[in-house]
DNA sequence: AGCACGCCGACT
DNA sequence: GTCGGCGTGCTC
């Protein structure tokens, strides 16, 4: 019998990052299982917190008295035997607490907050009574909202023992519930009922007859007065009269119920050889249960999702279940559409734009085994799938499939470790593969599937760069070139479409007095200012700082401050006043903050609502337009500027999706790109779509640098208030490192961060390149331990595996 | 994180 | 002398 359980407690820190041992008590005995939520009493003062059981025992190694399990929190276990795994070797590989890894595989309302209470247990003079306590005996305790003399009294109360803590875990996790309806009596006893009614009541006899036809079951009450025919009031009666009790039913709050269809309506399509081959081998794998990796290179309209969807359906023939992560930009309606036309109600959709409880339902849906696809983005990746039969990564190559905070996973590892556990195959997609990807391939280590043809043989659009630096020596500063200013009004005469993209990377609109240099910045970062238009105000786009546009350099007191870069704003403005009779809809950040808006721009597009859609990388990804014919890049080397090895590599990607987009539909598509590096292999490559030679001569570069993929990489970073605190520690710690290290591992730094204050804190880094290091792991564990102590001096101290940009 | 213990300055 | 400031260390 075992009496005790492992547990991981609600504490985020490097010294609490270990199970405890608490004792069950007797009433809980059978019920805890690993994997489950629990309440624990923990600490000093034994506040509660919430819990993670992993284990289960009859003995413990700890000399101590042990603490009780308060409660549990589910009567199953939210975390399988996978996942608890999972959660433990995520925890290792990013260098986050334990805690933080089952949180992240969780849907947000488990996430509990305790609530302090303070109970009044002595006499207290009256004016305290009523000062402090506001003449109730309990009070929700919170400092935050107190002030502080209050607080201290309070804590002093406590301290004579006059008051006691009491804490409160409460749990969020609430299934939503409906008012149903289940009869209470049996067929007969309703039969009896009847024959004694008097004969004008016609309602509570057709009730009757409805309780009959429904017994042993319960109905929501709203489908059973649908069902009946019957009001609410005649339900009602018989509740009173004890024919019929109202419980309430669980319910799921899927969003998308209404269209989530029932039945199949989508064929699958007819594959070209190349697709059905790719087909062919993905669903062999799936049969044998061989956790191969492929890498599915095609390029834009080759038909990489008919392939994803068909190895999908094979997979559910075959009695298993599938993931298939899609970055969230291209989580889109039309997207989730195709995939639930195909597999109806076996879908479950996980994206950022449900609600906390809409999340929540989707995910025990799938828990349940109730939905055998999931199609989500990143976190999709920890969906609590069982017999999992095939993962799917479409456009593997993007940065959003890495987490930017702890932890700081890549749902492809991720994906690749579940793959290992469940002999899943894994399918990654894209038209421009990441290196690393591609590099695997090629030693072999992943297989790779080409679609090389198009779907409809269309030859790919015709892409034609555009040499602003001998355009602007034609003619005044502007964003357009003669070309592409003819080539849309060309478009709007025939009633055609445009794309046009800015390339934001890199590039801001910043303000700078035109007299002095001064360029307004942020009083807490080391960075300029963006300026919005729609709100008329300066913002940091690092700490969310605001302030007002300055009509007067607050230097120099000139009043020739103006602004500088260009933002779509910018650009918007010019397209109007050069094409007066274009309708330009802007999409970006600004227009697409609220809830949504993202979706409606789109669909206004799409029923031809404007002329032009004018936005930044966002509209690269994934849409299909047909009636799209040109596609304008009107910045496409900004992000080649920038100090990043991987600028190339995310510039030939961009321009690649973008080109894509250009005449998908019977329509000859043109592209044209604006550069001031014509020249550029990044350029010139996408030109053509030549992903391979790209590959070749990126590669080259890679290895001359000693870049990834052929070195992995660790970026730690130290933070402080004070920029030589930040220096020394993180100078300090590389010395130590250095000790530690394979000989062959490379030490980069420590150097300040390109943005060395942030929220006024400074940020020094280091980055370690290695190739096989097998005390890299245990060394930074080892620092992370011991820096720990100092985080009370103000240091912040962190680990990014495999960095997106380290500069 | 949050609670207690413990050691120093400024108050009745 | 004591109250309360927060630096330090621990939590089954």
């Amino acid at each position: 019998m075992n009496q005790m359980a492992q547990i991981i407690v609600d504490v985020p820190t490097m010294q609490t990052n270990q199970p405890y041992t608490y004792a069950i008590p007797a009433q809980l005995t059978d019920q805890i299982t690993p994997g489950m939520r629990v309440v624990v009493p923990f600490g000093n003062g034994s506040r509660k917190v919430q819990g993670f059981v992993v284990g289960l025992s009859e003995q413990t190694s700890f000399t101590g008295e042990l603490k009780s399990i308060d409660s549990v929190l589910e009567l199953h276990p939210v975390l399988n035997e996978e996942l608890l795994k999972l959660a433990q070797w995520l925890a290792e590989e990013t260098f986050a607490f334990q805690i933080t890894c089952m949180y992240t595989m969780l849907p947000n309302v488990m996430r509990t907050k305790t609530k302090r209470f303070l109970h009044l247990i002595d006499e207290v003079d009256e004016q305290t009574f009523l000062e402090l306590f506001n003449g109730q005996d309990e009070i929700l305790f919170e400092p935050e909202q107190l002030n502080q003399s209050t607080v201290s009294k309070l804590l002093k109360l406590k301290r004579e023992g006059k008051v006691e803590m009491t804490y409160q875990v409460s749990n969020r996790a609430k299934a939503k519930t409906m008012l149903g309806v289940t009869p209470k009596l049996s067929f007969e006893k309703y039969e009896e009922i009847r024959s004694v009614l008097p004969h004008n009541a016609h309602a509570q006899n057709k009730l009757l007859s409805y309780l009959q036809s429904i017994l042993t079951t319960t109905v929501k009450l709203s489908e059973a007065t649908k069902q009946s025919g019957l009001t609410t009031g005649t339900f009602t009666t018989g509740e009173h009269k004890g024919w019929l009790a109202k419980v309430p039913v669980e319910v799921y709050r899927s969003p998308n119920s209404v269209n989530r269809r029932e039945t199949v309506t989508e064929e699958p399509f007819k594959l070209n050889t190349s697709q059905a081959a790719a087909v062919q081998q993905i669903t062999q794998a799936v049969s044998a249960q061989k956790p191969t990796t492929f890498l599915l290179e095609g390029v834009t309209g080759s038909g990489k999702t008919e392939v994803y969807l068909q190895s999908i359906a094979h997979t559910l023939a075959a009695g298993k279940t599938a993931i298939m992560l899609v970055p969230e930009i291209s989580l889109t309606p039309q997207m989730v559409t195709r995939v639930t036309q195909r597999f109806g109600s076996a879908v479950a959709v996980l994206h950022s734009g449900l609600s906390n409880g809409e999340k929540y339902d989707e995910w025990r849906r799938i828990e349940k085994g109730e939905a055998q696809v999931v199609v989500g983005a990143r976190s999709a990746v920890f969906a609590p799938l069982k017999n999992i039969g095939l993962i799917i990564m479409d456009e593997e190559h993007e940065t959003s499939y890495k987490q930017d905070e702890t932890p700081r996973y890549h749902a492809r590892n991720v994906a690749l470790w579940r793959s290992q556990y469940h002999g899943a195959p894994v399918v990654l997609g894209s038209a421009t593969p990441s290196l690393e990807s591609r590099a695997r391939a090629q030693k072999g280590v992943y297989q790779q599937l080409m679609l090389p043809e198009r779907i409809n043989h269309q030859p790919l659009p015709q892409v034609t760069v555009v040499d602003m630096r001998k355009e602007l020596k034609q003619h005044a500063e502007s964003n357009f070139s003669t070309q592409l200013l003819d080539a849309l009004t060309k478009r709007i005469a025939r009633g055609e479409q445009s794309i046009l993209m800015l390339n934001r990377r890199g590039y801001s609109s910043f303000i700078m007095c035109r007299d002095c240099g001064f360029v307004l910045k942020c009083p807490n970062c080391d960075i300029s200012l963006t300026l919005h238009m729609d709100t008329h105000t300066m913002k940091c786009h690092y700490c969310g700082h605001e302030e007002p546009i300055p009509h007067q350099c607050p230097n120099c007191h000139s009043d020739k401050i103006r602004y500088y870069g260009t933002g779509t704003q910018k650009v918007q403005a010019e397209l109007e006043q050069k094409l007066p009779d274009a309708k330009v809809l802007r999409m970006d950040v600004d227009t697409t903050r609220r809830k949504g808006m993202h979706e409606k721009l789109l669909q206004q597009f799409g029923n031809h609502e404007a002329d032009i859609l004018l936005g930044t990388q966002m509209i690269a990804k994934g849409l299909d337009f047909p009636n799209v014919t040109l596609v304008g890049v009107l910045n496409a080397d900004t992000g080649l500027g920038l100090p990043d090895f991987r600028a190339s590599e995310h510039t030939f990607q961009l321009l690649t999706q973008v080109s894509g987009r250009a005449g998908r539909a019977d329509k000859k598509g043109e592209v044209i790109v604006q550069t001031f590096n014509p020249d550029h292999y990044a350029i010139k490559l996408a030109q053509t779509q030549d992903f391979e030679r790209f590959f070749k001569l990126e590669m080259a570069l890679r290895h001359r640098g000693g870049y990834p993929p052929y070195y992995f990489t660790v970026q730690v970073l130290t933070s402080h208030e004070e920029e030589a605190q930040a220096a020394k520690k993180m100078l300090a710690i590389t010395n130590w490192l250095k000790q530690k290290l394979a000989p062959d591992s490379i030490i980069l730094g420590p150097t300040p961060q390109a943005i060395a204050r942030v929220n006024r804190r400074y940020y020094y880094q280091i980055v370690i390149k290695y190739k096989q290091d097998p005390n890299l792991q245990p060394s930074l564990s080892e620092m992370m331990q011991g820096t720990q102590k100092l985080g009370g001096q103000g240091f912040q101290i962190s680990i990014d595996p495999e960095p997106q940009h380290f500069m």
